[in-house]
RNA sequence: GAGGGUGUAGCUCAGUAGGUUAGAGCGACAGUUUGUGGCACUGUAGGUCGUGGGUUCGAGACCCAUCAUUCUCCCCA
């Protein structure tokens, strides 16, 4: 046989029973919570037209979006026009006539152009859930893939804080759900606006959160020489440099940053944000669990309140999950004012922390319950009956698939983790009867067939 | 976009300073006398050493290219 040459495109994976078992049991976990804190369900299309895409993630995002070639280029009719817009495609344009759609790189886009779209017909605030892959055309490495899931929650159509506490608490339940201990950091993107008018003027945000967002990765020093790359001076630096140095209690932190810039407007609302969540908090969850994290600044720019990112205790691993407040999601599609906020969960990441704190319960090895053995013909149609009457009472078996020697009907029974034999031979055939065996006890008995299903019950 | 690592049997890998018939473990299959497995023992199958060039008397080992894969940085989940 011609050796196989097939495989898989880079960065993708095949999902065998035991992983997609898992997984599942993470999703489900996820979306019941969702679904209790009266969240919706939506799905939309694995592709979007390009334009929806296009533009919304920045200039790396473009790059990394996965464009599909339209169909009919190879039409006689049209080979001039996709010639000359075939040049423009190299001089890294799109145009329509040869790619007008791409795949979905994450689910807040599309679920901004469906709530642009469907804006009159919803009952605001509209509280959706989304589980669904997104592609990106990126490099793989550790945790990064081209095709992976997200998992997100988002609220739009209201300010209240009220949502954040809601947010939060999903955070808390699922995690407490599935037995990772977790600290939701939370930080306010006001706060750091305002430390950014304190220090060189609201146009150096972008470069102040950049910095600052690395500080664990790259430490203190460099961070400094970051910011003086990017044009601030030492007394800037030094005021930057006080507020990363904040330390202490959630309570401490509060005081020492109203103190730092609680004169500014935004300062002092984004602290007022906090208070109000944590004492919210305290009513409903874990407290502790809440932790104010001032260096947290979180990438996506288009986060203006609120934000969140949660760290799995006792692992090496980046977040497993964040989100924030967002002032104008759908304005990009026609439709302005539109506040929201939202939280995603990293699956992959989620799975891979269980997977190395063995927290999966048992139970989601869900295979068959019963092996019944083939022993020959007459045998066989007797255990098919018997099986089909447990099928009935919703008792999962399988028959062995040919009549064989025992050890192998066996053999099979181990690998599946099948945990019941059913045997039935000449012997049993005269006799209306079967043998039970255990095969994790390796106990068995002998019943009459007509009470089978009453042993299972 | 930049820079490393790795590609040898189905899987995980050995293959010493280039030398003749390329190995192990696990797995698969068969058997250790025909209705009781997981163990053990025996045996069998399975590889033009990612691909294409080059150096050499001789290349799985060295060089170049190419493809695949993996990791790091950038960015992100």
């Amino acid at each position: 046989m011609a050796k196989a040459t097939v495989s898989l495109p880079q960065g993708t994976r095949d999902f065998s029973a035991e992983v997609v078992r898992k997984r599942n049991y993470i999703f489900n976990t996820i979306r019941n919570v969702f679904e209790l804190y009266g969240f919706a369900p939506l799905e939309t299309p694995a592709m979007e037209n390009l334009d929806t895409l296009m533009g919304k993630y920045g200039e790396e995002g473009d790059k990394l979006i996965f464009k599909i070639l339209n169909n009919g280029l190879d039409n006689p009719a049209k080979h001039d026009q996709i010639r000359t817009d075939f040049e423009k495609v190299l001089e890294g344009k799109n145009t329509k006539n040869v790619t007008e759609r791409a795949l979905r790189y994450d689910l807040t886009i599309p679920f901004a152009r469906y709530v642009a779209m469907n804006y009159g017909q919803l009952t605001l605030p509209f509280k959706r859930y989304q589980i669904q892959p997104v592609w990106r055309a990126d490099r793989p490495q550790k945790g990064r893939y081209r095709e992976f899931y997200q998992c997100d929650a988002d609220v739009v159509g209201s300010t209240s804080l009220l949502n954040e506490v809601e947010l939060s608490n999903i955070y808390a339940t699922v995690f407490a759900t599935l037995g990772i201990d977790v600290e939701i950091r939370i930080n306010s993107r006001k706060i750091l606006a305002a430390l950014a008018e304190i220090c060189g003027g609201a146009d150096k945000m972008t470069d102040i959160t950049i910095a600052i967002d690395k500080l664990n990765k790259i430490g203190i020093e460099k961070v400094k020489e970051e910011l003086a790359q990017r044009g601030l001076d030492e007394t800037q630096i030094i005021t930057i440099e006080k507020y990363l140095a904040i330390d202490g209690s959630n309570e401490e932190k509060l005081a020492a940053a109203t103190a730092l810039i609680g004169n500014a407007e935004r300062g002092k609302a984004g602290v007022e944000e906090i208070e109000y969540i944590l004492n919210y908090s305290q009513l409903i969850t874990n407290n502790s669990k809440l932790i104010i994290d001032f260096t947290l600044a979180r990438g996506l720019n288009y986060y203006t309140g609120l934000i969140f990112e949660i760290k799995a205790k006792g692992v090496q691993m980046g977040s497993i999950g964040g989100g924030g407040r967002y002032d104008d999601l759908t304005g990009l599609f026609g439709v302005p004012n539109v506040p929201g906020v939202g939280i995603s969960f990293g699956v992959d990441r989620i799975y891979d922390v269980m997977e190395e704190l063995e927290l999966f319960p048992e139970t989601v090895h869900k295979g068959v319950k019963v092996l019944f053995f083939n022993l020959g013909e007459q045998e066989s149609k007797t255990a098919f009956a018997l099986m089909q009457q447990l099928r009935n009472n919703n008792i999962g078996c399988e028959l062995f698939h040919e009549a064989t020697k025992m050890e192998k009907q066996f053999k099979y029974a181990d690998k599946k983790q099948i945990p019941f034999a059913i045997i039935i031979g000449s012997k049993e055939l005269e006799e209306g009867t079967c043998v039970i065996k255990n095969l994790v006890s390796g106990e068995q008995k002998t019943v009459l067939q007509t009470a089978l299903l009453q042993e299972f019950s």
